[in-house]
RNA sequence: UCCCCGGUAGCUCAGCUGGUAGAGCAGGCGGCUGUUAACCGCCUUGUCGCAGGUUCGAGUCCUGCCCGGGGAGCCA
């Protein structure tokens, strides 16, 4: 028997036809003659109503007894709701004429019909995607990375897939996990007593990437246009709503391109991109507008309808500290801007997008476009209401002589860096890139507080179960 | 890693200044109604996070540990 997605059900113009339905038990309502069943198959946030009555087959063996939770698979006839129902926004319901049970779930289920704290569903993540909240995250992912892809793939830009396993710790981004299949608990020694790390699987020392920004650089030197887009690995121990050991980044790499056309690309990206994640799932978006964040919709649209104030930081630092506000933490240049600031300049004094541009050196990586000034590199921080820094990317040094001096300068060897430099050796042009954070992005979006809950399998210091 | 808060029934939570554990939901039985987190009646459910300590007596007070959450730092 060929079953319809609920959502396909109810996309029908018109009632009237046979309506196969097969799904998961969200509430069941027993009446003398008569059995209410609320069906979800996850195609869409809405379920279906299942009428039964006594001519329905498998009315007293299975549908008296069916419990919130089991999988159940109906055949009957798409009916329009009743009057009264209509009002309540249920337009169709299936009158069956068999329920049958594909697998039932007792009455140890733990979801019930009601609210669940999130911090109780991070405990059962194999279950809790059948919830309305968790499966329209999963929907929205679905359509924020489709509209990734669509966005770059339109821009002409190729998909790089930037390797994992990587073995150098260049970027400095964070601690690394190391990947290793030494024996831990009988380490091979050298003569001198190390660890022989060339007996290791990749003859020497190796971790689970931080960033695919370098390899991303050479795509660029050679395609042009590249952007990478996949999981990325945290060591640190950081125990917050906006960090997770293992997330997806989206990072893309422009070749022939300075921070103006980056901060342009940035402003284009986002924009495409809610605009799609708002035509494509307006049901899924609703609600989120509706129980999690009510400016969840709207501060989307004011990110797709204003253009981004351009700011550079020695301005921003300016206009913070003429503000008069009281910040926990201090303003100056060449100190980092909180995310005090940042939500205050966004939110409070421009009340849109804000690009803060030409950072301090002292405070950013290595690898950024050293400015004319000598003071400030070429990046940007893009910040917006809500959660702040949603971007960071720079134009990249493509001086050989300039790179090798910062290398040198903050005490790393340039040996380590072969690959990376001989970039600059050899046809170096002036490129560009930026990072973002999936699952911030996805927060964003949906108004989740905490980063565990846009992502199906969160992996945090000490948890990794599922 | 630091600061703060918490851990009581399958779930959400109550339990005041110590006196021996409760409500709603879920589940079972019955009733009722085209029901919508349905409703009404009855019934079942607990190593009160773990280990010590104080006390005649600890869910309640003290200490340590484990786990979770919020905030901070690091960052995306």
């Amino acid at each position: 028997m060929a079953y319809e997605s609920i959502r396909g059900l109810l996309a029908r113009e018109s009632a009237g036809g046979r309506a196969t339905v097969q799904g998961w038990l969200r509430t069941v309502r027993h009446a003398k003659e008569l059995s209410f069943l609320e069906v979800s198959d996850g195609s869409c946030l809405s379920g279906i109503q299942v009428v039964a009555n006594p001519e329905t087959r498998g009315f007293e063996d299975v549908v008296r007894h069916l419990t919130t939770g089991s999988a159940i698979a109906v055949e009957g006839a798409l009916v329009d709701s009743p009057g009264k129902s209509q009002e309540k926004g249920q337009r169709f319901e299936v009158h069956a004429a068999e329920v049958e049970l594909v697998g039932a779930a007792g009455s140890d289920y733990p979801l019930q019909k009601k609210r669940h704290s999130f911090e109780f569903l991070r405990t059962i993540a194999h279950l809790r995607p059948r919830t309305n909240t968790l499966g329209a995250v999963l929907r929205i992912r679905n359509a924020a990375s489709m509209a990734i892809h669509e966005f770059f793939q339109h821009e002409g830009f190729f998909y790089l897939h930037s390797p994992i396993v990587t073995a150098s710790d260049a970027e400095g981004a964070g601690e690394m996990f190391r990947v290793t299949t030494l024996p831990l608990d009988a380490l091979p020694k050298t003569e001198d007593g190390r660890i022989d790390e060339a007996a290791d699987f990749f003859g020497r020392p190796a971790f689970l990437t931080v960033s695919g920004q370098l390899e991303a650089e050479i795509g660029a030197l050679a395609l042009s246009r590249v952007y990478t887009f996949g999981p990325t690995f945290r060591a640190e121990n950081s125990n917050t709503a906006r960090h997770l050991a293992e997330f997806w980044m989206v990072e893309p790499e422009v070749a022939f391109c300075d921070l103006d056309g980056l901060a342009e690309l940035a402003e284009r990206f986002l924009k495409f991109v809610f605009a799609k994640v708002l035509d494509r799932c307006p049901e899924d978006m609703a609600f989120f507008a509706e129980r999690i964040e009510p400016k969840a919709i709207e501060r989307m649209r004011t990110v797709i309808e204003q253009p981004f104030l351009r700011l550079p930081y020695r301005e921003a630092i300016a206009i913070l500290e003429r503000s008069g506000e009281t910040f926990e933490f201090p303003v100056g240049f060449g100190r980092d801007l909180q995310s005090e600031h940042e939500r205050w300049l966004t939110e409070k004094h421009v009340g849109r997008p804000v690009v803060v541009t030409d950072w301090p050196a002292s405070i950013k990586a290595f690898y950024m476009y050293r400015n004319d000034d000598r003071e400030t590199v070429a990046a940007m921080d893009v910040l917006v209401g809500g959660v702040g820094e949603l971007i960071g990317g720079s134009q990249r040094e493509h001086r050989l002589d300039r790179l090798e001096a910062t290398i040198r300068g903050q005490g790393l060897d340039p040996a380590a860096y072969w690959w990376y430099l001989d970039l600059r050796r050899y046809g170096s042009v002036p490129h560009a890139g930026f990072g973002l954070g999936f699952e911030r992005l996805v927060q964003f979006i949906t108004g989740m507080a905490n980063i565990r809950d846009v992502i199906p399998f969160p992996r945090t210091p000490g948890q990794a179960e599922f």
